[in-house]
RNA sequence: GCCUUGGUGGUGGAAUGGUAGACACGAGGGACUUAAAAUCCCUUGGACAUUGCGUCCGUGCGGGUUCAAGUCCCGCCCGAGGUACCA
């Protein structure tokens, strides 16, 4: 019979879901595996091609796991929490849960025909408060959490309640906020909403006032991640900069130890850079400046403290609070102004105008603490709040900002840093700054001729002694602002008495998410749960705000283990079991984000004791995108005529897209063509070769493009097996590329040839039991070999093309013998399940080929009979000798010594050197 | 600017320092067929040669290490992604 891809898909995706073939227990005598894919937002476009990519690998991984003898964890949820719906919601009125459920079921069937090896037993989804109740319950815990740096870890609040009452904030190093103080006495004569407002000083999830991006048009607050250039990522409105009541996230707690977790977990290496440069760990040192004329500090940060005797100004950000007092009357309006202005310009503007350099001078000098040189303090907005302590020491001649502000007020510019054997020139000469710690210092009195390296160093060892500063570390990342003022997320278990915020009883979650009647925010500009009726707890207010999108995500990998398990978050043993993620592929657009959150979450949990994992994803693989292949057609300027590709330079024309299910191999359908749209129905060509040929542009796959191929389709025509196969065969799957369908074709053809394998007359299935030729079991072996290999490496495209390579070199033997194909159809069957699950049965088995055992080669099959050497001299190749597979160095050496052909090339003399490598080649060096 | 990646035929892409271009697409030619589909065979990096064999050049550019470099080292050029007044 012939191949029948449609019918065997159908059958086989029938039988696996009936007798549950991949549904996986928590125990088991196996060594366990874990496979897990970036779960999706369920959109209602539906899956186009560039989405089941890291699906398909991942599956192939896990279903070679399994043959390899593991327990392998593969399941898959939705992400269900998400703007699109509730956008939808609002235009049409329509519940944001009625539209997730449609593109849910929508994903889902569009998953089966992909023929995956998920186990949707474990399925979760963000939006089910089954789900979200845990969600809320780790937000709880690290409300009620504190970091403490000497025990490196998160600790309950409650006991810094009890060191507050004993000893207030003396000697404790543990993540703040602000840094206050204060002794037992005062902590224990605070009112319970005092004490209250302290605490958020230091909870791990807290409430604070903070500047925030507003999208007035999406009436809600984004992360700095979710804005490009001063617009949302989602829908490009214009995000500006307000003063907001926030839920944050003390991500910062943990920045050294998502920083040194990094080493420790094998993922691609711009990823890490990415964390890297997000966390932005930066050494160096605060320093005190004392003021003329007042008793008034001004602590700065630097990483430079070897240039401080080329300190000509000090800056300090528009939000500094020394502002005031360190500004003279005279200089009074100036700075005002300057300050007033600063303030309100919004984020984007400020970007807008990186080149321009302003500032105002205070009137106020600071001193240098080595020199006692008078330093003009200057205000300028190129100094931010937000990092460091907001103050700066500028050397111009060694920063590049520096410099460009110098230049400008026309400060002095002193060069303290040199490079070996550098001319020195004239500071006003120059171009830029010179920024490489690479030189060493001069006129710098004690540290005069140290390198960079050493004069940091002992510069820090003088303001530690002296005790003006101290060596210090400074992380570029900020605390996750956790709450959203939308409708379609988790909602915060917050009530509030004496507007202050309390945890609800663990025993109350999942506080379900109410019914409203609108999704806008109100007309006061209230999130939208403050439309709910009774929004109370036991008569309190709730809070109104809703989780952001990376909530439900952080810790799904975990409820996976135990989707059911009602009465915990995770159930220890099966966290016992299945450990963490062994690997996880999904898109590196997350990078900043989810992926870093996550970490976070996780060793969160490590710390109190819920996971035995302190890092969540032990490998880490990035698909790439997918890009879109559109078909252009030229139409002639003024006409309804359309021009072929290769002919179009001879008309003044206008490029259109056109859908590419109108298009084969760039050939237009110029039938379909004008049915397409109305516009097109009178249409007329200009041919070549009597067919109209598109161009081609590779760009997004988008709709509006009309460039998106749907996978559906392809499954239709070809089978999901050979969509599997092409997908993977299209190159490295961490490599973005553009989907070009033409190419799978050859791989139908290979699947076609395959099975003829097994159905030699092409019709009736047939396999003969008679025994092998070493020539088919090479093959086999070498096959096994290579797809092993593949495999592990995740380099899939060149696994098919081995497959390719047996089945031609098997066709052209005519071997169709059990004993060949058997194993090879256990091989194929991570990529072509429906085929090897078909091919198996044929073979009678009974069981599914999903619990077959891949198959061992063996090393005798290997090994080649004879290897033809090709021998060169002084790296010209001149001819070729045919040894025996295990001739030994010394004996291949005489032979090429003794070969007529030598005679020549020697020409009498001895040979300096001659080089065998096993198999390859033999150099001999005259 | 900085960081991370890449750069190989008409195209997608193969090559533990060891015969560059596997495998596939596309293209050209042929077989089978009344015809089409399907299938099969040959050619396909460039130049010269082609009644034999073949010879030379080729992995972004310029150097270097090596008997041997797409691969390692140094210096450039270009593309992609990330990031940016982060002191």
């Amino acid at each position: 019979m012939d191949y029948n891809f449609s019918e065997i898909e159908k059958k086989w995706q029938k039988e696996w879901a009936k007798n549950n073939v991949y549904h996986v227990e928590n125990q088991s005598d196996k060594p366990k595996f874990y496979v897990l894919d970036m779960f999706p937002y369920p959109s209602g476009a539906g899956l186009h091609v560039g989405h089941p990519l890291g699906y398909i690998a991942s599956d192939i991984f896990a279903r070679y796991k399994r043959l390899k003898g593991f327990n392998v964890l593969h399941p898959m949820g939705y992400d269900a929490y998400g703007l699109p719906a509730e956008q939808y919601a609002i235009q049409t009125g329509q519940h944001p849960a009625i539209t997730t459920q449609i593109n849910i079921n929508r994903y889902r069937e569009q998953l089966d025909k992909l023929g995956f090896c998920f186990d949707w037993s474990r399925e979760v989804r963000t939006c089910d408060p089954k789900y979200y109740k845990w969600t809320q319950w780790g937000f709880l815990q690290l409300f009620n959490s504190y970091y403490c740096y000497q025990a490196a870890q998160a600790r309950p609040i409650e006991e810094l309640i009890m060191v507050f009452e004993q000893q207030g904030t003396k000697d404790l190093q543990i993540a703040q906020t602000e840094d206050i103080t204060f002794t037992a006495e005062e902590w224990n004569a605070k009112s319970e909403k005092e004490k209250q407002q302290i605490l958020m000083n230091y909870r791990l999830a807290y409430l604070a006032d903070t500047m925030v991006n507003w999208c007035p048009a999406l009436g809600t607050v984004l992360a700095n991640d979710e804005v490009v250039n001063g617009l949302s990522v989602r829908g490009g409105h214009p995000v500006i900069r307000k003063k907001m009541k926030q839920w944050l996230l003390r991500i910062t707690a943990y920045a050294q130890r998502l920083l040194d977790g990094l080493d420790t977990i094998e993922w691609s290496e711009s990823i890490k850079e990415i964390q890297r440069n997000w966390i932005g760990r930066s050494e160096g040192a605060a320093i005190d400046f004392s003021i003329d004329g007042n008793d008034l500090k001004m602590k700065v940060f630097t990483t430079r403290p070897d240039t401080i005797f080329g300190v000509s100004f000090m800056v300090l950000c528009p939000e500094h609070e020394l502002i005031e007092q360190l500004t003279t009357e005279a200089q009074k309006e100036a700075v005002k102004e300057y300050v007033t202005t600063a303030k309100n310009r919004s984020e984007r503007e400020r970007q807008a105008e990186v080149k321009s350099v302003t500032g105002v001078f205070t009137g106020s000098y600071a001193i240098n603490p080595f020199n006692g040189n008078k330093i003009p303090i200057w205000v300028a907005d190129y100094v931010l709040a937000g990092y460091g302590t907001g103050a700066i020491m500028a050397v111009p001649a060694h920063d590049s900002r520096d410099f460009a502000f110098a230049k400008k007020f026309q400060l002095p510019i002193i060069q303290v840093i040199a490079m070996e054997g550098e001319e020195i020139t004239p500071t006003d000469t120059w171009e830029n700054a010179k920024e490489s710690k690479d030189g060493h210092c001069i006129n710098s009195d004690f540290i005069t001729d140290l390198p960079c390296k050493e004069a940091i160093k002992a510069v820090i060892a003088r303001i530690e002694a002296a005790k003006i500063g101290y060596k210090t570390i400074n992380y570029r990342l900020r605390d996750a602002i956790f709450s959203r003022q939308r409708y379609w997320g988790e909602p915060f278990p917050i009530y509030y008495k004496d507007e202050m915020p309390y945890p609800i009883d663990e025993q109350d979650l999942p506080l379900i998410l109410p019914e409203i009647d609108k999704y806008e925010p109100t007309q006061t500009g209230e999130p939208p749960l403050a439309r709910a009726k009774n929004w109370t707890y036991h008569n309190f207010p709730l809070d109104c705000n809703t989780m952001p999108g990376f909530a439900g995500s952080n810790a799904y990998y975990l409820r996976y283990m135990n989707p059911d398990c009602t009465t915990q978050y995770i159930d220890k043993q099966a966290n016992r079991y299945w450990q963490n993620v062994d690997l996880y592929i999904g898109g590196s657009e997350h990078a900043t984000g989810h992926l870093l959150y996550s970490r976070m979450w996780n060793k969160f949990l490590y710390d109190l004791g819920l996971v035995c994992k302190d890092e969540p994803f032990a490998k880490l693989v990035n698909q790439g995108m997918i890009q879109g292949r559109s078909s252009i057609v030229y139409r002639i300027n003024g006409t309804n005529t359309f021009v072929s590709y290769n002919l179009r330079k001879d008309y003044q024309t206008t490029p259109l897209h056109v859908d590419i299910n109108l298009v084969d191999n760039d050939i237009l359908d110029t039938e379909r063509f004008k049915q397409w749209m109305p516009d097109f129905a009178n249409a007329e060509f200009i041919l070549e070769n009597e067919k109209y040929i598109c161009g081609h542009e590779i760009e997004k796959m988008s709709k509006s493009l009309y460039n998106v191929q749907n996978p559906d389709d392809l499954v239709e025509k070809y089978g999901a097996d050979t969509l599997r196969m092409y997908e993977m065969f299209l190159g490295p799957v961490e490599q973005s590329k553009p989907w070009d369908t033409k190419g799978i074709e050859g791989v139908f053809r290979f699947i076609k040839k395959f099975w003829r394998l097994y159905h030699p007359n092409g019709v009736d299935f047939c396999v003969s039991e008679a025994q092998p030729t070493e020539a088919e079991l090479k093959i086999l072996h070498k096959t096994i070999q290579k797809i092993e290999q593949d495999i592990e490496r995740l380099s899939y495209n060149t696994s098919v093309s081995a497959f390719m390579i047996c089945t031609n070199e098997l066709t052209d033997l005519k071997c169709n013998k059990r004993a060949i194909l058997e194993p090879l159809t256990i091989l194929i069957a991570p990529f072509a399940p429906h085929l090897a699950e078909e091919l198996w049965h044929l073979l009678s088995h009974s069981d599914f080929v999903c619990n077959a055992k891949f198959p061992v080669y063996e090393e005798r099959y290997l090994t080649q009979d004879s290897i033809v050497y090709p021998v060169s001299f002084n790296g010209k190749m001149r001819f070729t000798l045919n040894f025996s597979a295990n001739a030994t160095t010394q004996e291949i050496e005489n032979a090429v010594l003794t070969a007529p052909e030598s005679q020549k090339w020697l020409d009498g003399k001895k040979p300096k050197k001659v080089i065998v490598v096993p198999k390859k080649i033999v150099n001999v060096v005259i």
